[in-house]
RNA sequence: GGGCCUGUAGUCUAGUGGCUAUGACGCCACCUUUACAUGGUGGAGAUCAAGAGUUCGAAUCUCUUUAGGCCCACCA
């Protein structure tokens, strides 16, 4: 029997170990069950501690993955890592104090894989595990694991050699600060106040004013754009201008993408500035000049400007363009612009050899697959249509970094030819290992491949890499698509679409048939919480107050794909919830000692509550197989407080109470109700609550129900709903409010006993259920009549 | 500039055509009642952002306005 006190703490351990002795959730391999398989987002291990967004948002799943396990399915929850990439880079180089640059590449790496291990064993423990998730530990993987590597090469070295994959000289997207290349994905636009300066150029006969934000890039400037139908300026065309302090002349054109009304009318083209530059450069074949270093200075072609920074050299131009008089104007600007997202460092446009892996081809058909996958909520499909529809630079794959998975080339020293590995050799680092044949032109030198992918590569295999594609090919057959994709929406143009992009190149497939999009927290005034802001609610910080039921009954509340302030008063709710479920299990399982659960014919008002219990029931189902928890648990939880304690326990308290006053079936009939709908409600309950339920259950119910664990029972089935006693039970329900208010108002005591006077057709609606009123109202008797309640003198 | 989401009591929130608009926190009053005072019962509190339209009937559908949030584009 269940003491007195609710202690969440001892509770929560002693389950805790429990499920991880018992195995209560492992996958089964060899079952025959159908299998639920959820893609997990690899966290990435170097954030130290754990955000309660993040918490929210795995627990939000994690409470799928449980309710589906009660629904009979062998659920794939394979735990897993992200510590592949820049983050993790950056984060060793702060923790150690060191630079990358300092320590050999091998060397760094291992430092790197070190760190994390200590780092996602801690977040194991203090995080997943501490918050009661319910993952098989046996499926862990990480994205920098051999088997994660070998996918994300193997994946390379298919879409080589299908044509999808391919390495190009091209300006590309690139952080100064990193120092590599980028996807468009990695691109987050700021808004800043800038300068539009206006300077002149001589032209073969006059001066034309032009108007930039970016005079440093006057020594890459390589041509000048006027609008065809600009009358001020169509005489310019075909003519050469002089590029002020560097001297080069440049010819002026005309495109009709220039805007006649923006600054001068007049655009520099440098190489490169902008996307518009990059446009222009190809369509007429103008020259290269670069005038920035990939570290983002002023390179040696610039004369006196060489090795400033970007801003260094931009206030010298202008100084040096105001003493030749050749600044006319300066006037604010708001602009955005295109940053990294790591570091807000604005991004340059460096032409280098990078590998690319094709969208732009594949646009239509990825729109298409996209509309195969169930969106919740859907209109995050319109999303990533729209991203999707506006791309403009295929996918670039390589990283100028150390610490990722190594891009498995090597390169001819005397042809330049690419030599690819053997998939069975893989993974490898080319750093470390030489290729087994020599080159098709003889040689046998070669330069290993640098540079390592971008993290998404690995990450968009996350369903394969999970039900291991390449080990074990015959669980990959069964297993992918996967059934879920849980993510967070902000990354729906990187992890969601390269994940769609990867399944339709490799397999024509979908990478899983539903993805939903968890909530997204908020600070209490509606502010999003980050670090730099300080706003931010650590987690273990908040279980130290809170048990973790009491936690998750909040995260039940969230809402999928939409956002949610966190209150901290919005816990209070969840314990007072606990405190409540406990004390009526408590009671309820007082009266049930020694009883062997066995189905009776039962009274009406038991009927009155087993058929609200299956409404609820089919109520809950439906919405838990459309992920809102939300109101799967409203439902179960306005059922059992109110219909449950408030009237049911109340109602039912004069059979378990008096039973020398009632015939033996009447009890056994109430036993029956009270076994049937507190089980029911803790199974309802148990996704949410796994701790609390899970004491309850074992505490009575498991030596009748037999399975070892609440959390590997059955999901409740909907059975037979009794109208015509649920009619008379609400009404009885009905008349009990109006007998409380009328004692509320004569401020008496609930157990005041008194006389009920009620008209003909009430009292034959009421007939089957007229004893429980009369026991539950404290009526001496009930007469036919005009509607009255009397106090009992 | 384009797209998407949201606007319901002091606060958070349910409700996508139909009884006096849901629930929680907070507030007020009463109730020592044998599960629970971390409780129970009852109450006060909302012109459902504004306007127009469709309809017998609108918080709910349509349009406009407005406020907030998000995504994207432009970015000389």
């Amino acid at each position: 029997m269940l003491p007195r006190e609710y202690n969440p703490k001892d509770i929560e351990q002693k389950w805790q170990k429990y499920w991880e002795k018992e195995q209560i959730y492992a996958f089964d391999s060899k079952s025959d069950k159908k299998p639920f398989v959820i893609d997990v987002p690899p966290p990435y291990a170097s954030a130290g501690h754990l955000h309660v967004g993040h918490a929210l948002h795995y627990t939000q799943f994690e409470i799928i993955a449980r309710q589906k396990r009660m629904l009979g399915y062998n659920v794939h929850f394979a735990p897993c890592f992200d510590d592949n990439g820049l983050p993790t880079e950056k984060y060793v180089e702060q923790k150690l104090g060191i630079s990358k640059k300092d320590v050999e590449r091998s060397e760094f790496r291992k430092l790197c894989k070190e760190e994390s291990k200590k780092v996602e064993g801690e977040y194991a423990e203090k995080v997943f595990k501490a918050l009661g998730h319910s993952y098989d530990w046996k499926l862990l993987y990480t994205t920098i694991s051999p088997e994660a590597q070998r996918i994300s090469q193997i994946s390379f070295l298919k879409l080589l050699a299908q044509g999808d994959c391919y390495r190009a000289e091209e300006p590309t997207l690139w952080c100064p600060y990193h120092q590599t290349a980028l996807a468009q994905a990695e691109i987050e636009d700021i808004h800043r106040n800038t300068t539009l300066n206006h300077i002149l150029f001589n032209t073969e006969d006059s001066k034309i004013e032009i108007a930039t934000t970016r005079p440093e890039l006057l020594p890459a400037c390589v041509g000048i754009f006027v609008h065809p139908e600009d009358s001020r300026y169509t005489k310019l065309v075909g003519k050469k201008a002089t590029v002020p302090l560097f001297g080069q002349k440049v010819p002026i054109m005309a495109d009709e993408k220039v805007e006649k009304d923006f600054g001068t009318g007049i655009v520099m083209i440098c190489t490169f500035g902008d996307k518009t530059d990059i446009e222009w450069w190809k369509k007429y074949h103008l020259p290269l000049k670069v005038c920035i270093t990939n570290e983002g200075k002023m390179d040696k072609t610039t004369g006196k400007y060489e090795g400033m920074t970007i801003k260094e050299a931009r206030k010298a131009v202008l100084a040096d363009l105001k003493a030749e008089e050749l600044l006319v104007k300066q006037e604010p600007l708001e602009q955005e612009i295109g940053t990294c997202w790591r570091c807000n460092t604005p991004i340059e446009f460096i032409v280098t050899k990078q590998f690319f892996i094709r969208t732009l081809a594949h646009k239509e058909a990825l729109i298409k697959q996209a509309r195969k996958i169930n969106w919740h909520p859907d209109f995050y499909r319109k999303r990533f249509e729209d991203w999707t529809n506006n791309l403009s630079w295929d996918w670039c794959i390589s990283r100028q970094r150390y610490y990722g998975v190594p891009i498995p080339v090597w390169y001819c020293k005397k042809c330049g030819e690419m030599i690819l590995p053997d998939e069975q050799d893989l993974p490898l680092d080319p750093l470390e290992t030489k290729p087994k044949t020599s080159c098709v032109c003889g040689s046998t030198e070669f330069i290993p491949e640098e540079d390592v992918f971008d993290t998404w590569m690995t990450s968009s295999m996350s369903p394969e890499i999970a039900v291991r594609w390449l080990e074990k090919p015959e669980h990959f057959e069964q297993l992918f698509p996967a059934s879920l994709r849980p993510q967070a929406q902000d990354i729906i143009r990187t992890w969601a679409f390269y994940t769609i992009l990867k399944a339709y190149l490799h397999f024509k497939s979908v990478p899983w048939q539903d993805i939903a999009l968890g909530t997204y927290i908020l600070d209490p005034k509606g502010k999003g919480m980050s670090k730099s802001k300080g706003n931010v609610v650590w987690a273990d910080d908040l279980l130290k107050n809170y048990d973790v039921d009491t936690f998750r009954y909040w995260v039940g509340t969230a809402k999928w794909g939409s956002d949610v302030p966190f209150n901290e008063k919005d816990l209070v709710a969840g314990r007072k919830f606990l405190v409540k479920l406990w004390n009526a299990s408590r009671f309820t399982l007082s009266h049930l000692e020694n009883y062997t659960p066995k189905k009776p014919g039962l009274e009406p008002i038991d009927k009155w509550l087993l058929s609200k219990l299956n409404k609820v029931i089919k109520q809950s189902t439906e919405n838990f197989k459309h992920y809102e928890t939300s109101e799967a648990k409203q439902a179960a939880e306005l059922f059992f407080w109110r219909d449950f304690c408030d009237n049911y326990l109340e109602i039912v308290k004069d059979r378990v109470y008096n039973p020398d006053k009632h015939e033996e079936k009447a009890i056994e009939s109430a036993k029956y109700t009270l076994y049937i709908s507190l089980l029911t409600t803790i199974k309802l309950m148990a996704p949410i609550l796994p701790h609390i339920t899970e004491e309850i259950y074992q505490s009575f119910f498991q030596q009748h129900e037999k399975t070892k664990s609440i959390h590997c029972s059955e999901w409740p089935e909907v059975k037979e709903t009794f109208e015509e006693e649920e009619e008379a039970g609400d009404l009885l329900v009905e008349i009990l409010s109006k007998v409380r208010q009328f004692k509320t108002e004569q401020k008496v005591s609930l157990k005041t006993q008194i006389e009920l006077t009620l008209p003909k057709e009430q009292l034959e609606k009421l007939a089957p259920v007229l004893e429980d009123l009369k026991a539950v109202t404290r009526a001496t008797k009930i007469n036919e009549g005009n509607y009255e309640i009397k106090l009992q003198d």
